[in-house]
DNA sequence: TATGAATGAGTTTTCATTCAT
DNA sequence: CATGAATGAAAACTCATTCAT
């Protein structure tokens, strides 16, 4: 086909055509988010990064917020679905919010620029008050929540987790661990050392039941 | 003296002179940060809200970023002195680390609009390479590590924390815990439940050596 | 024909092929521009009002200027042509214009959304220097005038009009009066009493012979 | 002085200095305005024409609109009082009404500049609907048309003008009449013959009693 | 010490227009 | 004929910072 070779002639990359070119303001976004956070980038650099005109970033994404919003909702489900699949495979409750614990520290390795925006642009960035993105955050919490809590109560229901625990209150508080911790570390606050396995551990005692 | 009745004649706070001008321009900084973000406050704003003008701002602090490097360090000084009063108090260990961990929220509580500035949006210069205000937020967070693994060693020596763990690693996963919750709970991304208590018991179970 | 049942399958407007596509611009233009004004209204909400796409205002206009070119002529076509026919039904000189008069009123309140457009804001080229479409406004205004002069005359010849006015200066007088009661009726600037029996008056007492 | 020269030696107009340089947009803005239109000059133009940056602009006007809404007042302003004085002056309601339709064609080609915005670019560049600007517009018009109102009465009570006609539709005649008369005459969509002296015989014959 | 007028580089966003299909 | 993805130039506006006073 000529068509290929004609754009490595004139110096496109073929893949920059039709729905590829929105994929490549998303890769754009994403590497200049992490790296110098959402206020600092200015879609300039966005455009020029990913190959486009800067009018193709508005036309696709309607503002530099609506960048961001995409990307999160993409990390967002992706997580969620990951991690309710790991979920499901444990054999029992505590297992399962173990390998919940095990898994985040995982995604933070390997999707690490996706994540920081997580913790460092979001929400932070996004209209402040009762703004539509803050409630669409919310109710990404609140997914993620959800899933933890159902391991939680499978655990009090199979044994593996104390009966006693209120479980909202207990999902939260991982939650909250593996967001403090992934803030440590994905903006390198924190001396590096690897505390995967500590977190797990220190979970696991704090959610088996007393022998 | 002539300075304060001049200053009521044309309508200025006789209290907003010399280093109060200093004072005043934190306060409205604290307000607004916390309020719309440092990104989304401009330094008109923090002189207008302050009663100062905008050459004042610069004159004390060299830069917007100035003031809010400022407002931190003084926001981690008083934290980390007053955890460590917490802390020396208490009987044991174990239970110094408790009693770091509920005054922690305690503080949240008490002080949510200067600790929103730790939690919200970070100008880039602290999300990027080795820069000094980078730098400056990561001697912080290792002081108040610091002092945490202090308590933890003590724990292990008077017993009352199991001596198997790691003190530092163990310590990143208090921290974690603190900064997250402190995250949903000022962000207001999780639902409005008082984990306080719960957050108490869950570091007990984790850190308490197996009866 | 397959045609228009395609065009059901799809959902699109029948009416809408060929050079009702013309048409449909045209009336999403007047609705727009009386509404917006020429200047806030972008060619893609035409198009969206339209139900077509961008590029066939284009194919059909040539630019967004021409759409206001094109609907203007057509007002000025239909209003002359409608005023010559009032103005030749009438007995006298005299009459005619004052039934020119009443009949411009009578326009302004029927057609108000298209000859808002006459009022409201021109496109710059039609502000400046001798650019085709000012010329082309210019015309417009001509014809009009002539219009109205013939009956001035008309009414000289029949002794209906004062035989010592200015032809010329006279319509221009009566066309000032009708083209700042419009800008001052349809721009909602002047308190809404109805003037148009004052107006035919006005104008009577100004044209007749003194008794 | 030393200012003045040094000020001639780096370059700098002399004049441009404090306030001054507040008015150097303001003529700028008068000249580009009156030329191309409002919509069509941009705010780097006024800034390049007025020696200044572009941000001093937004320093004293807030926006490109404060430019000609702060324009257009003091248009209307001056308009008014002179247009109040001559009225004053005159020794009866009908003369003084002849001598502000008078009045009026002297101010458009004295200030056929600043006039040109009222006729061109206000209120159709302003605001749709109820718009603080338009809201503006509304009341200054209302103030021009009380002055006519007075005189008009004023006439009814000396005889000079009939007494039968409804005073606030007669000035909106006349007010009409001086609006579309500066329209056609600045935009130069007329033929430029001078017709200041039939419009006062024209109104002076409408309005007087008749004999 | 304190001011605030002035700046200009930078920002996001808009939009008429083009053109390959 | 008709489309609509893509553009890029230009727009209005912001704001941290400076500096003469």
């Amino acid at each position: 086909m000529a068509t290929e070779e004609n754009l490595k002639i004139i110096g496109k990359c073929p893949a920059c055509q039709g729905p590829d070119r929105r994929e490549a303001v998303r890769k754009a976004a994403v590497t200049l988010f992490a790296k110098k956070g959402f206020h600092a980038t200015s879609t300039a650099e966005v455009a020029k990064l990913a190959g486009v005109s800067e009018g193709t970033i508005f036309y696709y994404f309607g503002s530099k917020e609506g960048i961001l919003l995409d990307l999160l909702s993409e990390v967002n489900l992706k997580y969620r679905q990951r991690m309710a699949k790991v979920l499901e495979k444990a054999p029992d409750g505590l297992s399962a919010v173990l390998a919940g614990v095990e898994f985040h520290f995982k995604q933070v390795r390997q999707h690490s620029r996706l994540l920081t925006l997580l913790v460092r642009d979001l929400p932070a960035s996004l209209g402040r008050g009762e703004s539509e993105p803050r409630e669409f955050m919310r109710r990404q919490t609140a997914l993620i929540l959800e899933v933890m809590c159902q391991s939680l109560r499978r655990g009090q229901e199979d044994g593996s987790v104390a009966a006693d625990l209120p479980v909202m209150e207990t999902a939260l508080l991982i939650r909250s661990l593996l967001i403090g911790a992934t803030r440590l570390l994905l903006l390198k606050l924190a001396p590096e050392v690897d505390y995967v396995g500590q977190a797990v551990g220190f979970c696991r005692r704090a959610l088996a039941p007393c022998p």
